[in-house]
DNA sequence: GTGTTTTTTTAAACACTGTTTTATAACGTC
DNA sequence: GACGTTATAAAACAGTGTTTAAAAAAACAC
């Protein structure tokens, strides 16, 4: 009822932040709650709403902190390839193969790691809004930027469109076997680990990537471009 | 208050399952609730509960008829390259991989067309229930079979163990790439089409996976197994 | 046909949820 | 010390899924 100034509003935000992320270490996303966050900060649920607009608001802001969280270990696990120097661009396409590897890698043990959050991060849905914000979808680019980057010094001699369309290939094949990997969806794989099928996926992939050219890339029998069900 | 007989147990299911599908056709899912339902069919929330168990049950139900769905249609779409006669070898394993890019265009096209049930399908975590039932997790691997079957007839010699890995790898990716191009969560892509990241993730895999044999697979460098974050 | 039992249905209550409103206590300023 | 601002929360509100209790219709028994 009355003002404390316990903490300010900066240090609120960052406890509440860590309340959440506390939950969402041990209890999924939908066992969670504002109340239990506020009673788990000592506040009311009025207060974590002043602060952050709304409950929505609010996981937004956890979902930005994982990403962020995300990026920053994917950066630095393949500082030494990417900044080491190109002597040989021979040594510098195997050095961005190697990148991509430990990007996926990345991607994996954290969504071991931090299971929860990590689907929060992606599928969360937030009620009611219908695109997210820009500043969250500058964080989603940027960890495809990190993608297109190492693929682009595979040495692959692509198109930007293609190389574009490359990352995505890549995001999306890392993003699926890892949702099989980490389970606790209604997917969910158990005779196969989340390694073996990001390696078979990357060597597949990455195989006929560095070998074909631009122009030349379909060798397949074509097949109908649109099916309608 | 009283019994009505307005229709049979049998009769009130459909009737239920009809209006969830066409709520989701427009709306999705986090705006839906028992208590809409129950007032689009003229009931009351309890008898729904009665009839499914719990509201959670109820979307179970409603899952289990998009997967039934999504199988039946993947089965008709490939039916021809299946039960082709295999009069030469070397045309049923271009069968097989014309059946793969099918699979995969009819996941794409089922997410565009009802984006809201797909999701729902795919990640929806039921609330309390911490595995999925038997009878949908059926489900969910004969989708898995399909991709199976098909990637046997290839004519590649893998092991069992590599082909049930190969599987997954091409539903992840497969369903990775519809995340992507179906669009409504946290990422979405719009300058590249779900075609070209078919085509161009397909085109890779199995080029390399119909070429190289079951020892000799791996010709990249080494890395490090398992990360530590 | 009357009485009993069974089945179907729902209204009401319950324990939650996120959000808004309103009041109040503490702070900074003059 | 009085005044406006700011922080805080209690209470009210509209919504959620679920449980309980009761009532009415149907089915059955004799």
């Amino acid at each position: 009822m009355a003002r404390r100034n316990d903490h300010s509003k900066d240090e609120l935000r960052q406890l509440t932040l860590k309340a959440v992320r506390d939950f969402l270490a041990i209890y999924p996303p939908q066992d969670m709650s504002l109340r239990k966050i506020a009673k788990l900060i000592g506040y009311s649920p009025a207060t974590i709403i002043n602060n952050f607009g709304s409950y929505g608001d609010l996981l937004l802001a956890v979902n930005a902190e994982t990403l962020d969280e995300l990026h920053a270990l994917s950066a630095t696990a393949i500082r030494d390839e990417s900044h080491a120097l190109d002597k040989s661009q021979a040594l510098g396409q195997n050095q961005a193969q190697v990148a991509l590897r430990k990007l996926a890698r990345v991607y994996l043990a954290y969504a071991r790691k931090y299971p929860y959050r990590w689907h929060l991060a992606f599928e969360h849905r937030i009620a009611g809004q219908t695109t997210l914000p820009a500043w969250q979808k500058n964080r989603i680019d940027r960890l495809f930027a990190l993608f297109t980057e190492q693929l682009s010094r595979t040495g692959a001699r692509k198109s930007l469109q293609e190389l574009h369309i490359a990352s995505r290939v890549v995001w999306a094949g890392v993003h699926g076997i890892c949702l099989l990997a980490a389970g606790g969806g209604v997917v969910q794989e158990n005779n196969a680990t989340g390694e073996q099928m990001l390696d078979m996926f990357l060597t597949g992939f990455l195989q006929t990537y560095t070998q074909t050219t631009q122009t030349a890339q379909s060798t397949m029998a074509p097949v109908r471009t649109t099916i309608q069900l």
